[in-house]
DNA sequence: TTTACCGCCATTTTT
DNA sequence: TGGCGGTAAA
């Protein structure tokens, strides 16, 4: 086929595309794979492919499947869509991520694999609690065999496709010598009489419907015309195979993915699905996008130099039109708090130069590692957004608040009973519910009815009993008013009348108003939607709160969260063998894993448009123990030519350069666990050649208040403020934004004023 | 039944 | 280093 040129008369969606990306939107009918590395405008491609599918009439809006894997990537998708052609993106109920859509199939379909259509989606907390009453239940002993364990190897068999009846001897060995299957059939049992399922079940149920039911299958078949997949490589089997019948029929799929990127086999991704789509699909017309448009030239080939140290790749060449810039610099410092200071100072210095902290992000490996920025920025008073870590609907108060409501919609949810049935405490203890249990198990009732029953009994203490009986009048009300009342109105007032909100409020601690205001920020976000099944649904399958984007904001968030995302300055921090690669990478996975890693190297490199920031610190400390640690062996791994090395140690360069240029086999190490060569020993051990330089405190002069926002003036000296990190204080000294505040809890410190609210407003 | 304390443990990434 | 679970005491 040949493309028609580019013309003025192009539709809007066309404009500004290069020729592999036109040939990406253009050819529609049968099996289409992009390979699309970092900053190809692979988004680009894929949103202009489902415009132009809407343009030209091929498929109504309802027609078309196209998934993600993230709910940012479907909401960005969602909204360029909706810039090119405006309200019909309204009517894509088929546009979100694996589990979304899956929800909204087996909704559909629920009674075909033994669940009411509105079944309760648990997350991991709601789990791992199952499993943990199941293990305890079969007499196992927990400690040796904890439930996490379990939860992991059920979402592996989930992810693989494999029901209870799917494992085999050696699978089920995996778990409690040989019980992994007994139990896997238990809990599955289990989540069918709660009328519940997982995160797995939502696509494994809906595989298992697609295999047994023909006629659902075709159904879904002929409705979908086309089919769209994003990040392609980090597929696992059930989505595989999810696809590939949907897709059977037409053949009209195009998936666009990275195999270079792929950084979720732990979660059960298949790299091999992008590589044998050709196989799946012959005849499938493969479309190469390799003109970068983000990345400078030395940033885009510091990343290339560390990802060719990788086998099997497919092999992209990316190339970019942009000027040389700044090579990529790689800063040695010796400790983490130096390597927080360090990059705390930089941002400063990019502040001044007029960039906007909004385009500045750092890095790290494992979430912990957000810690010492978090703990520098706050006494520094930079504004920081950290992204991931604990969500907000993974606050306990969330969670209660939430399993309140579940209660009231759901009357068999179980583990929301019993999550709030103590709470707050209504001396209804582990004596009490237990027999509530018990009567539930014998009765083959949920937990609440059997309460409901277990009144008319004397099993229990009379004020036992009593409280019971309120508890449970309590939730049949609420029931009712929720049949009348808007939904963010019932929250507040069961969220009152239950005492929830009381408990908080009489508890004086620095986190209680923080709670509070958590759990009106709950209520504002219900009136978002339309009922209060629709917010519950919303809360298990979109787990992130987008935060809105208020003042410019540094960015600190893990590689796998930033996948997908692109920064002006990126700061790479702690690349240290060990931490990155991570040392349980290495142990586990062997030379996959380790290339994973690398892959995820390749991945933080490439988020970076302008400049990127490497650092390894020598000194780590580690459970609160101070350890010396190797630069990695990626850092070793850059191509010289498009790097800067910068260190703040005598010495430190031509230690990382000896221990890791003149390696024949970078591979060498892996097997080798602690990563610690002996010259790296000898060098820090010795004292000599590696001595401890005066850390270079470029001391903050300059940032107090040149370049902050104003002040916001409400607040004044001697004023009882509230941080929602320190507590109450009081403000001793103001200086532009910033104030110092002597904490009652945790002492004199510098925040930011808007970090602060007013103390009877709290 | 609840609370307070102690000692133990583990520590990646997420829909 | 800290978060959590278990146990002992009120």
């Amino acid at each position: 086929m040949s493309l028609p040129a580019p013309s003025p008369d192009d539709p809007p969606y066309l404009r500004g595309l290069n020729a592999p990306q036109r040939e990406a939107v253009l050819t529609t009918d049968g099996p289409v794979l992009v390979l699309a590395g970092a900053g190809t405008g692979k988004t680009a491609a894929l949103t202009a492919r489902l415009a132009h599918l809407l343009y030209t009439r091929k498929a109504y809006p309802s027609e078309i499947l196209s998934v993600t894997f993230t709910n940012k990537a479907a909401r960005e998708m969602r909204e360029r869509v909706g810039r090119l052609v405006g309200d019909v993106v309204e009517g894509m109920p088929w546009l979100g991520t694996f589990h979304a859509i899956g929800a909204r199939m087996l909704r559909r379909h629920a009674e075909l694999v033994g669940l009411q259509s509105n079944f309760t989606i648990l997350d991991t907390d709601d789990q791992l609690r199952l499993l943990k009453q199941l293990i305890v239940a079969a007499d196992i002993d927990e400690k040796r065999f904890p439930a996490r364990a379990l939860g992991g190897l059920i979402d592996g068999w989930k992810n693989k496709g494999m029901t209870p009846a799917d494992l085999d001897a050696g699978e089920s060995e995996l778990y409690a010598n040989g019980r992994g299957q007994e139990l896997y059939a238990a809990y599955q049992a289990r989540l069918k009489a709660l009328n519940a399922c997982d995160f797995g079940d939502l696509l494994l149920h809906v595989l298992v419907i697609l295999r047994s039911h023909r006629e659902v299958l075709e159904q879904y078949q002929n409705r979908f015309r086309y089919i769209m997949v994003d990040e392609y490589q980090d597929t696992n089997s059930v989505q595989y195979l999810w696809l590939r019948l949907l897709a059977q029929e037409r053949k009209n799929i195009a998936c666009v993915g990275d195999d270079d990127q792929s950084i979720y086999s732990w979660r059960g991704a298949q790299v091999e699905n992008i590589l044998k789509f050709e196989r799946d699909f012959p005849g499938a017309k493969v479309i190469r996008l390799e003109q970068n448009y983000r990345s400078t030239p030395h940033i885009l080939g510091a990343a290339s130099g560390v990802i060719a140290n990788n086998g099997g790749r497919l092999g992209k060449t990316l190339w970019t039109e942009l000027d040389a810039g700044d090579k990529v610099r790689v800063v040695g410092v010796w400790d983490g708090p130096e390597e927080a200071r360090r990059v705390g100072e930089e941002i400063e210095g990019c502040q001044r130069s007029g960039k906007t902290l909004d385009d500045m992000a750092i890095l790290v490996r494992a979430q912990h590692q957000t810690r010492e920025f978090e703990d520098r920025f706050i006494a520094i008073g930079m504004p920081y957004r950290i992204v991931g870590g604990f969500r907000f609907y993974e606050r306990a108060e969330i969670r209660d608040a939430l399993a309140y409501l579940r209660v009231v919609a759901q009357p068999a949810d179980d583990l929301a009973f019993e999550r709030i049935v103590n709470v707050p405490k209504r001396g209804l203890g582990d004596k009490a519910v237990a027999k509530v249990h018990q009567l539930a198990r014998a009765q083959g009732v949920p937990l609440l009815s059997a309460a409901a029953r277990i009144l008319d009994t004397d099993e229990l203490t009379p004020q036992a009993r009593r409280s019971l009986g309120n508890l449970v009048g309590d939730i049949a009300r609420w029931r009712s008013m929720g049949e009348t009342l808007p939904h963010p109105e019932l929250a507040r007032q069961l969220l009152d009348e239950s005492g929830y909100t009381a408990m908080w409020q009489a508890e004086k601690s620095a986190e209680a108003a923080g709670r509070l205001e958590n759990l009106s920020e709950l209520v504002r976000a219900m009136e978002e939607y339309e009922s209060l099944t629709a917010f519950l649904e919303h809360v298990s399958l979109v787990m992130d709160n987008d935060a809105s984007a208020d003042d410019p904001k540094v960015t600190i968030m893990t590689i796998h969260a930033a996948k997908g995302l692109e920064f002006d300055t990126v700061f790479l921090v702690g690349w240290e063998e060990g931490i990155f690669p991570s040392q349980r990478a290495l142990d586990e996975g062997g030379l996959a894993s380790l290339e994973e890693e690398r892959r995820l190297a390749y991945v933080a490199i490439t988020r970076a448009r302008r400049r990127a920031t490497i650092i390894h610190a020598a000194n780590r400390r580690i459970y609160g123990q101070w350890t010396s640690s190797l630069p990695s062996r990626f850092v070793g791994e850059l191509p010289p030519e498009h790097v800067e090395p910068e260190t703040t140690m005598s010495g430190g360069e031509s230690l990382w350069r000896a221990n890791w240029s003149d390696r024949a086999d970078p591979f060498a190490d892996v097997a080798r666990g602690s990563g610690r060569g002996p010259g790296w020993q000898r060098a820090a051990g010795s004292g000599s050649g590696f001595t401890r330089e005066a850390p270079r405190v470029l001391e903050s002069k300059a940032s107090a208040v040149s370049f902050a926002a104003k002040p916001r003036g409400d607040i004044t000296l001697g004023m009882r403020v509230f941080h929602q990190k320190f507590g109450y204080g009081t403000v001793e000294e103001i200086e532009g934004n910033k104030l110092e505040i002597d904490f009652e809890q945790s002492g004199r410190k510098r925040v930011m004023d808007s970090f602060v609210t007013t103390a009877d407003a709290a």
